[in-house]
DNA sequence: ATCTATTTATAACA
DNA sequence: TTGTTATAAATAGAT
């Protein structure tokens, strides 16, 4: 979004970092503004700066948001009548984020891990047109692959699950230099 | 950022409301995840969904980033070799970001208390157009006042500081019900 | 769920 | 840091 594309990956520059830390967080920050009003749902946000100062957000406020979530509460904001079906979810998509966040990780620490395999991975998404996540066949990959096929046969049936893989998937696609 | 500019307000049609929720909430994760990365930082956010499923991320993980929130804990996450600079610094804007979120929750507070408050705050508002918390006269609310001005005041200088203002500000502007 | 036309967010710069 | 601008991204409405 900016004169150039950017990889994912952090910045080395600390200088650069902090700038990009205070702008991201505003725009970030923003976003969560717009999306509980927009969407009249409560929202709550912290984040450590580089420096470890913490910088919160919350609609109404952090506090009561920590609280309804370790409390599992699901008082629903407008009941759309889905009682039971929304019950058994919010576990299982906070287990879902937490491996998802896993995934991640490894795929993140993989990458820097190999040059070879960037080089590798980038000479056949130049040839062809596939997503990246496909076209890789190391081990740790492949797992990841796998962890993708499993949550998806474990999560058949449930709506919410199929979109948290579809916001795995999105986030993998962006993994930096892949 | 679609075929047409929206106002920031609820949107009215349920449905249209659950899609923009699931569009922005992944887009809102995507950034948050982008940060942590780009900024090597920890971040967590908690939303409730139109129909009250929770749903959360965290790098790496909310649990830990909540604690670390509330115990205030200022452990750098990396030294930028600006030692004394940055030292200073985390203090004040704690300071700040902490009696932030305090002043938040008196407002909250002060609002779940009175009904009778909250009716004439709302006469007002109804009245004119002026913004929620430049209308309350009760002496809670004027502290709250006071001590916006007094921020105001004692940060003149301090850049990150006029942030915190602008935060607290555009909170209270959103803040329920008033 | 996909696909564009547009609006936004931002990486470099100044 | 505080603003400006060229570009990359996010996303509203429609398919």
């Amino acid at each position: 979004m900016g004169r150039r594309k950017i990889e994912i990956e952090m910045v080395t520059d600390s200088s650069t970092r902090q700038v990009t830390f205070s702008k991201r967080r505003t725009g970030l920050f923003k976003k969560a503004n717009e999306l509980a009003i927009l969407c009249a749902v409560q929202i709550a946000i912290i984040v450590f700066s580089p420096g470890g100062k913490p910088f919160s957000f919350g609609h109404p406020n952090v506090e009561s948001i920590v609280h309804r979530f370790r409390n599992q509460e699901r008082a629903p904001d407008e009941g759309t009548s889905k009682g039971d079906e929304s019950r058994g979810e919010s576990t299982t998509d906070s287990n879902l984020n937490q491996r998802l966040l896993d995934l991640l990780k490894r795929l993140n620490a993989e990458e820097k891990r190999g040059e070879m395999l960037e080089k590798t991975v980038k000479a056949k998404r130049a040839a062809k047109g596939l997503r990246p996540v496909d076209q890789l066949g190391l081990p740790e990959l492949g797992e990841l692959r796998s962890s993708l096929q499993d949550l998806r046969r474990k999560l058949k049936d449930h709506v919410d699950d199929m979109e948290a893989i579809s916001s795995l998937l999105l986030l993998a696609e962006h993994q930096p230099t892949m």
